[in-house]
DNA sequence: CTCATAAGTCATCGAACGCTGACTTATCGG
DNA sequence: CCGATAAGTCAGCGTTCGATGACTTATGAG
C-alpha cells in the first residue's frame, strides 16, 4: 500500500465532504474544513473534483439501502420506516441524506437532486401499490410522511419521535398506509426486534 | 413623512432579510444583499440591529396566522393543512416559515427555533386531541406530516402535492388523523371552496 | 540506481465576507 | 433661520472564500 494514492485520497475527500455537506450544508462548508477533516490538502479538491460545486455533486450521490424495493409489497412502507428511523446513516452525520440535504435546498441543484430521489424511491414505489383514482397524490402524502418523520426525528429533535425506534412507530403507520393506499399494509417487517411501545 | 424615518427603514430592512434567509438560507446571504433589496445602506444593519445574526433571529421571529387553535376542535387539523398549503407566505418566499427555516437547520440556534414552534403550534394542540396512550408520538407523528407535506410541496416540488389545494388533501386528511387521534376528525373547515378532489 | 511521472505542497490571487469609526446631511424644536 | 441631533453615507479594516500555477517529493518501471 503506497502512501501516495490517489484513489484513497480521492475516497477521504470525499467521505469528510459528505459528512461536512450533511451536517452543515453546501454554504457553511469550506474547501478548507474538508480537506483540514480529511487531512488533504485543499488544492487537491480541485485537482480531482474541479470544483466544489463538483465535489457536493459527487459527495451527495446517495446510496440507498439496497433491499428497500425487494420483499412483500404489504411490508414496503414498514421498510421505507426503518430505513429513515433504524438505518445507520452516520456516513451522512446521523441523518437520512435527504433530509440533510434539505440544508442545501437553496440551490437549485440540490432541489432537484431531492425530487429526483424522492420520486424515485418512494413515490414510485407507493402510486404503484395506491389503489383507486388519486394515486399519485396519496403516494405523495405517504412521501411527505416518511420525509417529515425524518426532519422531525433528526433536524428538529422532538422529544418522542427522536427517541422512537422504527418498531415503535410500526403499528401507526401500517394503519395510516393501509387507510391511504386502500390495501391492507403491515407493520411488522422480519427484523430483530426493537422496543415496542408501551 | 418624513424621508429619514428610523422605523421604516427598519422594516424594509427586516422585510428583505426575511425574504432572503427564507430563500437562501442564512450562510448564503450576506448583508450586503439585504441591504442591496432594501435600497438601504449596509451599515445600518448593524446600527438597527447588532449583527446579522441579530437580525436573523429578528426576521425569522414568525407570526403564526390567528385563529388556528380557535374554531372547532375536530376540524384542527384541516386548519393546519390550510396553514400549510393554502395560506399566503409571500412574506417568506412563498413557503411556510418552519419549511423555509430548514434551510438555515445548520445552525443550532435556528434548529431550536424550530422545535419551539412545531412543539408550540402543532405538537401541543395535537397532543390534547389524541386519546389513548402514546398521544404525544401520535402528535409528533400528525405534525411530522405536517411539515412533510409543506416540504414536499414548496421545496421538493413534487408533481400532484404541488399542485394541490388544501381541499384536495382534505379528505386524506380526515381520515389519517381520525385515525392517529383516535377521535373524528373533520376533513372540511368552513372556507370558500377550493378544487374539489377528482 | 535513475529518472520520468504522478501525488502532494506552497504562495498567492482577486473577490466577497462581517463589521467599524469617522464623516455628511436631513430634520425639526427653539 | 439655526444649530443640535438623529439618519444615512463612506472608506476601509482584517479575514475568509474558491481557485490557480509553479513548485517539491515520493514512487515504480527500466
Amino acid at each position: 500500500m503506497p502512501k501516495r494514492d490517489r484513489e484513497a485520497t480521492r475516497a477521504r475527500l470525499l467521505e469528510a465532504a459528505r459528512l461536512r455537506f450533511a451536517r452543515e450544508g453546501y454554504d457553511a462548508t469550506s474547501v478548507r474544513d474538508i480537506a483540514r477533516d480529511s487531512g488533504v490538502d485543499a488544492t487537491l479538491i480541485f485537482r480531482y473534483f474541479g470544483s466544489k460545486k463538483q465535489l457536493f455533486d459527487e459527495a451527495s450521490a446517495t446510496d440507498l439501502p439496497a433491499g428497500l424495493l425487494e420483499g412483500p409489497q404489504e411490508e414496503l412502507v414498514a421498510r421505507m420506516v426503518r430505513t429513515v428511523v433504524d438505518h445507520d446513516w452516520t456516513k451522512y452525520g446521523g441523518e437520512h441524506p435527504l433530509v440533510a440535504m434539505l440544508r442545501s435546498s437553496a440551490h437549485e441543484d440540490a432541489r432537484r437532486r431531492i425530487r429526483e430521489e424522492v420520486c424515485a424511491t418512494y413515490v414510485n414505489a407507493l402510486r404503484d401499490l395506491a389503489e383507486g383514482e388519486d394515486a399519485e397524490l396519496r403516494a405523495e402524502l405517504l412521501s411527505a410522511w416518511m420525509v417529515g418523520i425524518g426532519i422531525l426525528r433528526s433536524v428538529v429533535g422532538t422529544p418522542a419521535l427522536a427517541e422512537a425506534r422504527a418498531a415503535d412507530l410500526a403499528p401507526h403507520v401500517a394503519a395510516v398506509a393501509t387507510d391511504l393506499l386502500g390495501r391492507p399494509m403491515s407493520g411488522t417487517a422480519d427484523r430483530e426486534g426493537g422496543s415496542s411501545r408501551t
